[in-house]
DNA sequence: CGGCGAGTTGATTTTCATCAAACACTGTGG
DNA sequence: CCACAGTGTTTGATGAAAATCAACTCGCCG
């Protein structure tokens, strides 16, 4: 390890990219794991000296990756595991007919690709919404880890509680709540994520990089209505959500207004 | 370990529990890991014979409930976790409101208490549909299981990652999917499921002991409608369901005809 | 300038929820 | 034996929520 590799988009998202991505190309440094800045924030779980040295190892590298690259692809066996740094993304899935789900958007610290390492292949696919670099493992090491560093292991594990946790909040929404109330819970639940990550300013509120389109096919409502719906919640004074920032200017007031139960975020380990 | 708890229920299903339970109370043998009805089904990954003499040491007991009978609850600190060897029920979870999500059907051979064995609480309920057994496990060994025994660690993220993957895929149902297809998913996924437990009879179809009331709980949506739904899908001859029984004559023509891609369930470790 | 992507708004249609009233079946007690 | 209450299923009538269709804005870029 120690170098970074950029990855091209392929979709059209980033129509500007080549040039770019060519002026960039090159091989830089990778950031230390002692020096990774996602350490430092309190949302995670402290690292042991011991446990350090051993992700150091673990690391195979660092890929730099622009928006609307697909980091990985469902149904694909991915060789690479990785840990966001830096930058956004959305985890969907595709369906025959054309509309897609979006299960969760992926942040710094996420861990991607458990179900890859686990089962063979993806389920769903990450495509990257900003700019994003990307801390990555070799597949084939997992194996190693759970042998040598159950400390690890029992964090992995911890990782897809998290998430089934998650996506047992994202269900019950979708199945019980309606329009407003589900778009309160995500907003706020992203917020809420997103401040704990240190990417809170001021005045300014959150860079939520996202499309009105990603928020309706992760509600499982249609675009139009979406909007309507957020125009009701800008309305109300809930939020402001412009120019790629939201803004929620009192969270308990929108978890209030949308019947949305307090889940601080504690602790939790990176990968 | 050694002996079967048996524990009555609370709530009001099983109005005459009172009576049987006294008469049944007392201690039985519970079944022996080698002896595990569960471990000779295809569907589960083999134990080395190593492994099966660590689970029994890991097993600390079984739990024979009632149909009502909660086994884990949402927001509690779980003790002891389960396997199913018996019996199904349902996971889900409360809002204020008085509705619920149904996040996912418990069968044989599913672990429950992920989350509790990791994080502090569960966040979600599990309740018995009809009498259940359950292997049962003590939260505090799991640390001990996953310095000891990679193999088996890796067995408990495999199952977390399982889940997760469920998960994605109702959520997919639930956000794209009209009513008709979102409950033909549902009932052929369970129908696989219950097929490769050998449940299965040759023209009776396969147990299926829930109310509509669940099913409808569990795809968002109102009782009325899903009935209405199961009503149509009947009509088009794709299934029955009564007297606690369905039978799907075709399983293919469901998923074709409801726009499931297909999904073999392949072999998975037994905790 | 024209074209494209993203957001916004109004009109119309469809899906689904709610309300209401039956029915079938079970266990219970008079 | 029959009335009854309780639980679960079924069906029809009505209304609300959300999808779809369509048009228009704005900023950005070639």
């Amino acid at each position: 390890m120690g170098s970074v590799v950029i990855v091209r988009s392929w979709n059209s998202r980033a129509p500007s990219a080549l040039k770019f991505d060519i002026a960039r190309r090159g091989r830089t440094l990778a950031t230390d794991c002692k020096d990774c800045p996602l350490r430092r924030l309190e949302l995670f779980r402290d690292f042991s000296p011991e446990e350090l040295r051993f992700m150091q190892r673990f690391k195979t590298g660092e890929m730099q990756v622009e928006a609307g690259t697909t980091v990985l692809l469902e149904g694909a066996k991915a060789p690479q595991l990785y840990t966001v740094l830096r930058g956004m993304g959305v985890r969907s899935k595709a369906l025959g007919s054309g509309r897609r789900q979006v299960l969760n958007f992926a942040l710094p610290g996420d861990f991607l690709g458990l179900q890859a390492a686990m089962m063979a292949e993806m389920t769903y696919s990450v495509e990257a919404v900003t700019p994003m670099r990307l801390c990555a493992f070799r597949r084939s090491d997992i194996w190693d880890l759970y042998k040598r560093f159950p400390e690890r292991a029992f964090d992995l594990t911890w990782a897809g509680a998290l998430e089934e946790r998650f996506l047992g909040e994202a269900l019950t929404s979708l199945g019980q709540r309606p329009a407003r109330e589900r778009t309160g819970w995500a907003l706020h639940t992203l917020y809420r994520r997103l401040q704990a990550l240190g990417l809170e300013h001021r005045t300014e509120g959150v860079p939520f990089p996202f499309r009105q389109q990603d928020l309706a096919d992760a509600l499982g409502l249609s675009l139009v209505h979406t909007n309507k719906t957020l125009a009701r919640l800008r309305a109300e004074q809930l939020l402001t959500w412009e120019d790629g920032r939201l803004r929620i200017p009192d969270p308990d007031r929108l978890a209030e207004a949308c019947g949305v139960e307090p889940t601080e975020p504690g602790p939790r380990p990176l990968i």
